[in-house]
DNA sequence: ACAAAAAGTCCATAATATGGACAATCGATT
DNA sequence: AATCGATTGTCCATATTATGGACTTTTTGT
């Protein structure tokens, strides 16, 4: 089984599959289209010619993965996407497993609790509690962050061995979402050191403004991370200072859930 | 697990695009198999080759799609899926403007509620609330079911013209689920009948054992159902029959859905 | 340690995806 | 209604690429 592709891989595609990776990135870009996408829309999007575009789209739809607007011709994601992911999700060990933890996070935190696992060079948030204050950090299971500005991104980069990382990093060149993320490699590299000495990920404002992070990778019996969660709250009840406190609930939180992981029957 | 492939699939295909729909049918496979599946397993549930097989199931991770569970070398849907299926989920027009009809009816009945759409030949639950009985109708997001069995699906077929209706029928023969089903046509065609004179879909039985619902279309503007709601409830409290108060609920809501879809902004 | 089963690889060949060029529609404007 | 521009849909010769039988390697079970 070692012919498993390392997920990072964007440029050397599996050979004899040139279709597909196209396919999965028209489909990517009728999601990132926020609304209802024309087919105009995904070529410029993709970059892909017209009578390709016009293919693929015919065998998504034909497939159920996205359905056409009726009338206005556009495109959106179908249901198709919804029965075969959600009874995957429903039946994710880690998101099983962890939610109790999360919970309890959660409940001695009163703030946003996510759990996310990488996907590609990206995390994927695929479960999240949200705190009761009225001023709280809202969003949504399924959203991507990326793996250099956020706390979860930077708890499993720090978790990673260094050739894996390296590998990670070949990727273009990380974005900024706001003025204070970091995207000059030199500071990326000291943050995830630091976060490697800490044994948690900090996120100051810089994956959304005026929002802060405490991270933490959930370390598997292999040593590598099954999945990382972070702690979410609005700037000001960050530099209120409950540092501590959350902390400790972090930081219990991922080594409980690393426990029950491991205590889990053969897959 | 239904088993082995119907051969005789490759009629409705998009010309031009066979890796596509292998890929799917594939990506299908490794949902359907609950848990996690090795290659072999997979092979046999498409009966596509291995070497074909073991291709695609890389791209497949390539892109995130699936993931190989480290060491056992099985694969399960992959996190980039489930970010994609929420998307679709959260991005649902109907479901959004449905959910708060949904919430009035689950709590004037008081059984379990569904909002299903047509997706192929089947229909798929896109949102559900549970009664709050300790004897319920438990279910989830994404199950699909048929067309020829459910209530969702009978009030749907009802709503078609004939033209499409046929088309729909071309399919495979229709499976038995319970003694109750019905699978031969001309008693589904009479049921469609049925439905269509009564206004509301029935399933007694027919999908589950000891499960009776009651079903209605949302017809839009352009006469097309865009989508169908369900109240399903065990046997016996069906049989004690408040159907008159149930029915009522019900077509009221699926009318006010109507309303509230009709004014929405353009696509 | 050995055999059987499963996973992984190769490669000549047939199949099919590609995209430039052209045709059909739609929608606004006068 | 007729015209123009923009957008979508179709065709098809060609080169690319997916295919799967046969073979090798790795894993599993005893």
């Amino acid at each position: 089984m070692t012919a498993i592709p390392d997920p990072a891989k964007l440029s050397p595609d599996v050979p004899g599959t040139a279709v597909i990776a196209k396919t999965m990135r028209l489909l990517q870009a009728v999601a990132d289209a926020k609304g209802p996408a024309k087919l105009g829309d995904l070529c410029r999007l993709t970059g892909f010619p017209r009578p390709t575009v016009h293919r693929l789209l015919a065998v998504l739809a034909a497939e159920g993965m996205i359905v056409a607007d009726n009338a206005s011709g556009a495109f959106t994601l179908g249901p198709r996407l919804i029965s075969l992911a959600f009874l995957a999700w429903d039946g994710s060990d880690l998101r099983r497993i962890a939610q109790p933890f999360l919970v309890a996070l959660r409940d001695s935190t009163d703030e946003t609790v996510h759990l996310a696992v990488p996907s590609g060079a990206e995390m994927v948030y695929i479960d999240k509690l949200e705190s009761r204050h009225v001023v709280r950090m809202a969003s949504r299971i399924g959203t991507r962050v990326s793996l250099h500005s956020s706390s979860v991104g930077k708890a499993f980069l720090a978790s990673l061995p260094v050739a894996a990382l390296e590998k990670l990093l070949q990727g273009p060149q990380p974005l900024a979402y706001t003025p204070h993320t970091k995207t000059a490699w030199p500071d990326i590299g000291a943050e995830i050191s630091a976060t490697r000495s800490r044994g948690y990920a900090l996120d100051l404002q810089e994956n959304e403004l005026d929002i802060c992070c405490f991270g933490a990778a959930i370390t598997g019996a292999d040593g590598k991370a099954a999945g990382c969660i972070s702690v979410s709250m609005p700037r000001y009840r960050f530099e209120a200072g409950q540092d501590h406190t959350i902390l400790e609930a972090l930081k219990d939180c991922v080594a409980r859930i690393a426990l029950a992981l491991a205590a889990m029957p053969p897959g």
